[in-house]
DNA sequence: ATAATTATGTGACATTTGTCAAATGGAATT
DNA sequence: AATTCCATTTGACAAATGTCACATAATTAT
């Protein structure tokens, strides 16, 4: 599963791109494999890729007081990418693989110079980043309105598999709450 | 200040727009004036516009039990809109003039028509949504990682103007602490 | 299998925040 | 100027959550 698996992936990404355009593509993309526990954007370092994740996991995470407290999750067929390591800024943000993972990466920098110049591209990155948007107006909306009961059956509900995959703290830590106060809100059911 | 304004500011978001595009945007754009208290987008109801703000200033907000809770503010110079009115979603979102404003209206749908087409308009819209993007990470950090003091401290130092323009109630909801707590936090300066 | 390590659960208590009620202050209206 | 209305402040108390300490369960290593 290497090269051939980038291509097929990418034809799939944009059904009707010209050769060049893809062949540019190609140049800036590659298919890697990470092991449980690596760590990727490390804090305060800038970074120059987004990726796809083909199969496994990651957390993101900011550190507060040293503590870990995780800002997303994704998974298999997720894109990974922040708005700030998007825009080339530091991002604080270290991101771990909870499982053995394989994924493809793309340069931004690159891929965002393309962008200027076609428009499938372009309107890739649209779909991209609103859907990051999405995302955060949801979980905005959930710090904003709803109890921590009510967050943490808000997640089970749309992502149960969560449950499976990630710890009850960094569960926690995500929800905006301690971990003992979600072991509490778990005994109550 | 009607129709050449809007000319004037086309051109400053487009410096180098060919005329036919230009002349497109235009018959999808128009000036408005709102007077303090309009209500713009409706509770549940679909919407087709999103806006730059040329003077005044809106609040929006979601309902809770009957009570207002902000999302947002806008002032002068930003745009509005919001990632669900954008996908054509209902919004339910209310959007209110804090004061007598003037606006310009552009009609979603043919703008995003437009970017498909269109080099331009598509790098405009992903210039827009991202700056949403940061607008929201920001607002989610500060929810996750900030007390109920650092957040209006944060609030205050960014935007002081905001103090001026938007009552105690508004800015206490915005920051999801009730106006009492936010009225002692005040105190103890 | 056993020990060691890590994750989760539970109790007791402190702190923060919300809620209700009433008081004060300021702005708008008559 | 007096009155009304609304926003803000303050007090008293309840509820939610955090923190620390320790118990128990689960996982990993030896």
């Amino acid at each position: 599963m290497n090269k051939p698996k980038v291509h097929e992936i990418i034809d799939s990404l944009f059904p009707n791109l010209d050769k060049p355009t893809k062949g540019t593509i190609l140049q800036n993309a590659d298919y890697l494999k990470c092991a449980k526990g690596t760590k990727f954007i490390s804090e305060g370092r800038k970074h120059h890729y987004f990726y796809l994740l083909l199969s496994g996991g990651v957390k993101s995470y900011y550190l507060k007081d040293s503590k870990e407290v995780c800002l997303w999750f994704a998974f298999e067929n997720e894109f990974i990418a922040t708005i700030k390591t998007f825009e080339g800024e530091h991002s604080n943000e270290t991101i771990v693989f909870l499982e053995d993972s394989s994924l493809i990466r793309f340069k931004t920098e690159s891929i965002k110079e393309l962008a200027l110049t076609h428009l499938s591209i372009s309107q890739w990155i649209i779909k991209l980043i609103t859907e990051h948007a999405v995302f955060l107006e949801e979980r905005l909306f959930g710090l904003q309105f709803l109890s921590s009961k009510e967050r943490y059956h808000a997640l089970i509900k749309v992502a149960p598999e969560i449950l499976q995959k990630v710890s009850l703290t960094d569960i926690a830590s995500f929800l905006g709450v301690s971990r003992e106060t979600l072991s509490r809100i778990r005994a109550q059911i």
